[in-house]
RNA sequence: GCGGACGUGGCGGAACCGGUAGACGCACGAGACUUAAAAUCUUGCGGCCGCAAGGCCGUGCGGGUUCGAGUCCCGCCGUCCGCACCA
């Protein structure tokens, strides 16, 4: 998004690893692990004498028991599997949703990629989760809505078009065609039919067309604004693309330049967007909180101050904006920012203001400047009185610290309770006053001089306000200074409106025609799209849209006379600000969104994605819903009810002798006097086992996805993702990960060929069918919270109490029972062994396609539970009661013990707490 | 500087409202099977003492509240993230 990707900065960009081959996925039949015997004891792996190796494909779902053949089973073969099951979800089209299926609706969306050519580990843990939630709900009734498209307009392919000659189009179509790839054989249940790219003219012309209506209603400006330029990529950079003063994908230092662009009116949304967030409840509250500071909501106070000797053609007064109206009589001086009109007008006969002007300029936009800088200000000579007392003048300087972008560009300095100022103050001998007295302190003995108070407190040394609190004050200054006509209350935001001009080729053309006569002029709708033009070089620096006389000069639309294209194009975070709108009706030729259908399916009910979307996408796309609200384009709000923001996929580092970094795949481990010791695979020459770090080409510590597909499956590295590490945090790649995830789909897999063979009397059963419907329901519900790495533990609690009760005596239809609920419980999120293990069990249909089932709740609860039983807060017993036992009851069992009579000495004790279900505690 | 999150075995982590700390996995040790390996299975695995039964200590550090604290409160230390001259 934005020119990088919704999801790149969770993981890396590419970088292709091969992997050997694994030997443990590949084998060939028959070679196969040649377990036979007869029924379940086989299966599990007892060791049993060797027969010859028989293998079958699948096992029949008649029943294996009717074959008099020892029931040896090969090993799961992935490679095999996944593609067999993945062409027969497409042929029945099982994740193509109907937008008339009358039941509940469910959209289910991850941020969508940019299309670089490749997709990372990152990708496979955000649309591994995704698609768990997706095959969750289907299962559990839903319509859902799941589908995948492409952030397709960005700089990569035009700095591609730059280094290797190719056209970016090109070269973008087919990133989309190779990753397409990649995310089919991850056997996404997306709904491949209502797949878009945003550099479809099919797409982008809809997006015009919004352009159009939002001009239409006031919320697109067009003005000279100073920008933040990027010398390298020769494009301006939104502030939120400016990080640490540098250009966020160059690096380069921005430069500060004047030019017309074109803005989306966000500010007149600020309010909104700020209120708003505290209905997100499914928000994480760090994003909201990110939000929240970012439109930067306060309130305050325009002050008029008179300038005490107007000079000619200066202004009059000086405007200054605060928060603090309350201090007022503690002001010392005024400070303008270098670039306030007034601050010009006193320069143009000043020299030396000229200069530290320029001055100031110079060091305004690097961050490091910032932190180090020094207060520095330059008295103007100018004089303005006191808004409370005409005959008290403060004298003006021009100051480095004021920003003209923020409130007036004015301020008035208070330096006994803002630090900013006391440090000014000091450093240009202003003195200070303090005017605030923290409670119970002696105001005669209240000094400031190098800490600024900036609490609240009670007025002193401020005439009419000594006394009050520091709200009154407030009020007090407000109410009498806006009777008076020389302030107004003012509800600032730091937010700014959003620049969406860009100087690319590659991107979403403004659809503006410049007339000389008519001025901007809007395309007409019948005229969308504006289409890039197909030929382009980009052997000069710049856009390749302004060199282009032919697509550039076309007629006025308003009066024929002679105009020009608007070259810029649009912030490619346009793009992704309603392509979740766009998804619940791709094929529509006449219109961005069709109004009945996209209320019907907005808000997405869970989006997913990367935490460092937390302000700039996510808040464009809330301004977007609510600017398609004001156009009619959609009837909501608010684009995302959910919102998840994951974890990366990190992995070691490792480096040689010559401090060279080495790729995973060159390296073998060995435990040495338990001491992991790590080898290069083809020299043996150690290798030093570095920081674990988001896998970045630079330090190749890069996993291809494509690798361990091949080597283990989709379903193993979709398993692995999701396992070990809450969701929101990173995981860790490692191989013995990835191989523990192996081992358990192959244990799945001889677990539920052994369930259909299972001969035992069924005294096991209820031990089994109970552990089965306990992590049913604690799947389900951490599934609904997203907490797969808990699924994850309760799936292996199930599998291995299966395995308990195939080993001992347990009936065919608990072992399938308990098998089909293992099954169903995997299958969001290891879909392909779920088909092949669902055809074990003889089930109909496609397990993509089967209900939830439902958790017996007879089976959920014990008859009996043991309490631990404390004394004195230490663990010393524990005592087994009816599940229903009043605490009488338990207190009498618990007295009854052994233990507790020994420690007791026959003595009472003091007493006894007794909490249902949980607990016994004896006090003596 | 401001704001926020977090700190639990060798590792990732679990522990819902304060109620058995360490579920589940990884790694590692011992064993079974095997000519051997792989695979699989059994078993152990916070520390200290003990043959064992059992005991003592233990959730970053120091206090507190409570019958009972990983969880709540106060004060430190550390790590990570966001914002950053916003008046």
């Amino acid at each position: 998004m934005g020119g990088t990707d919704l999801v790149r900065a969770l993981s890396c960009t590419v970088y292709v690893v091969r992997r050997p081959k694994l030997s443990c996925v590949a084998r060939k039949p028959g070679s196969l692990h040649p377990l036979t015997g007869s029924g379940a004891d086989m299966l599990l792996g007892r060791n049993v004498p060797r027969l010859a190796p028989i293998s079958r494909r699948a096992p029949d779902p008649a029943g294996p028991m009717t074959s008099t053949a020892p029931s040896a089973v090969e090993r799961y073969n992935a490679k095999d599997a996944e593609p067999r099951w993945q062409a027969a979800w497409a042929e029945q089209k099982l994740f193509e949703t109907d937008n008339a299926d009358g039941r509940p609706k469910y959209y289910v969306l991850e941020m969508f990629p940019y299309p670089s050519g490749r997709i990372h580990m990152g990708h496979v843990r955000n649309y591994a989760m995704g698609d768990v939630v997706a095959r969750y709900k289907r299962a559990r009734g839903f319509n859902v809505l799941h589908p995948m498209g492409w952030d397709a307009f960005g700089l990569p392919a035009e700095n591609a078009a730059m280094e290797r000659k190719v056209n970016p189009r090109d070269w973008t179509y087919a990133n989309i065609a190779s990753m397409r790839d990649q995310l089919k054989a991850m056997g996404l249940s997306l709904d491949w039919s209502r797949e878009i790219a945003t550099c479809d003219p099919d797409y982008y012309k809809h997006q015009q067309r919004m352009f159009l209506d939002f001009l239409d209603k006031g919320l697109v400006t067009r003005r000279t604004a100073k920008v933040n330029w990027d010398p390298v990529d020769h494009t301006v950079l939104a502030n939120e693309q400016v990080i640490d003063g540098r250009g966020w994908r160059s690096g380069a230092l921005v430069e500060q330049r004047e030019l017309t662009q074109w803005f989306f009116k966000i500010t007149d949304f600020a309010e909104d967007l700020l209120t708003a967030l505290d209905g997100l409840d499914r928000w994480p509250e760090k994003v909201r909180l990110m939000q929240k500071n970012w439109i930067g909501r306060s309130e305050g106070l325009e002050v008029r101050f008179v300038l005490a000797q107007p000079s000619a053609g200066a202004a009059e007064s000086v405007t200054v904006y605060t928060t603090r109206p309350d201090t007022l009589f503690g002001a010392r001086f005024l400070a303008i920012a270098a670039d306030h009109p007034l601050a010009a007008t006193v320069a143009a006969h000043n020299p030396d203001l000229q200069a530290f002007i320029e001055e100031c300029r110079r060091t305004g936009t690097a961050q490091a400047a910032i932190d180090t800088a020094e207060k520095l200000g330059f008295d103007t000579g100018l004089t303005v009185r006191h808004p409370l007392d005409p005959a008290w003048t403060l004298p003006v300087y021009v100051a480095n610290f004021v920003l003209m972008e923020y409130g007036t560009g004015a301020v008035f300095g208070c330096p006994a309770h803002d630090q900013r100022d006391l440090d000014f103050s000091n450093k240009y001998g202003l003195g200070n006053v303090p005017v605030v007295c923290p409670e119970g302190q002696d105001p005669e003995a209240f000094l400031i001089t190098t800490t600024a108070y900036v609490e609240d407190g009670r007025m002193i040394n401020s005439r009419f306000l000594n006394g009050m609190t520091t709200a009154e004050a407030f009020e007090a200054v407000a109410q009498r200074l806006e009777a008076e006509g020389v302030a107004k209350r003012k509800v600032q935001f730091r937010l700014r409106d959003w620049g969406v001009s860009r100087q690319r080729y590659w991107g979403c053309p403004i659809p503006i025609i410049h007339c000389e006569s008519c001025g901007p002029v809007p395309v007409p709708v019948s005229d969308l799209p504006v289409q890039l033009p197909e030929e382009v070089s980009f052997d000069q620096p710049g856009n390749p849209l302004e060199r282009d006389q032919a697509w550039r000069n076309v007629p006025c639309p308003q009066c024929g006379g002679p105009a020009r294209r608007e070259t810029d194009t649009m912030d490619t975070f346009v793009d992704s600000s309603w392509y979740y709108a766009r998804f619940t009706a791709p094929w529509l030729t006449d219109a961005p969104t069709d109004r009945a259908v996209v209320d019907r399916w907005l808000p997405v009910d869970q989006y997913i994605g990367g935490i460092e979307h937390a302000i700039l996408h996510l808040l464009y796309a809330r301004f977007f819903m609510r600017a398609m609200r004001e156009t009619g384009w959609a009837g909501v709000s608010e684009p995302f009810a959910g919102l998840f923001t994951q974890g990366m996929v990190v992995h070691e580092t490792y480096k040689d002798a010559t401090g060279a970094w080495v790729p995973p795949a060159e390296i073998r481990f060995s435990t040495e006097e338990g001491e992991r010791r790590a080898f290069h695979v083809k020299t043996q020459a150690p290798i030093a086992i570095g920081s674990i770090e988001k896998m970045s080409k630079s330090k190749k510590n890069v996993v291809d996805p494509d690798d361990i597909i091949a080597s283990y499956g989709a379903d193993t590295a979709r398993w692995f993702v999701l396992s070990d590490s809450p969701p929101e945090r990173d995981v860790i790649w490692s191989e013995e990960g990835v191989q523990g995830a192996a081992r358990f789909v192959q244990k799945v897999w001889r677990l539920v060929n052994a369930a259909q063979v299972a001969t035992g009397v069924g005294a096991a059963d209820l031990t089994l069918r109970k552990a089965a419907h306990r992590a049913l329901a604690a799947v389900q519900d951490d599934i609904e919270r997203l907490r797969f790495n808990r699924c994850v533990a309760h799936i292996y609690t199930l599998a291995n109490a299966l395995e308990d009760g195939l080993r001992g005596p347990v009936s065919r239809a608990a072992a399938t029972e308990a098998a089909g609920i293992l099954v169903q419980l995997i299958a969001p999120m290891m879909p392909h062994l779920a088909e092949e293990c669902w055809t074990v069990l003889g089930r109909p249909g496609l397990a993509a396609q089967a209900l939830w089932p439902e958790a017996e709740a007879g089976l959920l609860v014990e008859d009996e539970v043991t309490l631990p039983v404390q004394i004195n807060g230490k663990k010393r017993a524990d005592v087994t009661v009816p599940r229903d036992a009043d605490a009488k009851a338990v207190e009498a069992a618990t007295l009854a013990l052994e233990t507790v009579q020994k420690i007791l000495e026959g003595k009472p004790p003091r007493k006894v707490i007794v909490v249902p279900g949980r607990i016994v505690n004896l006090v003596v």
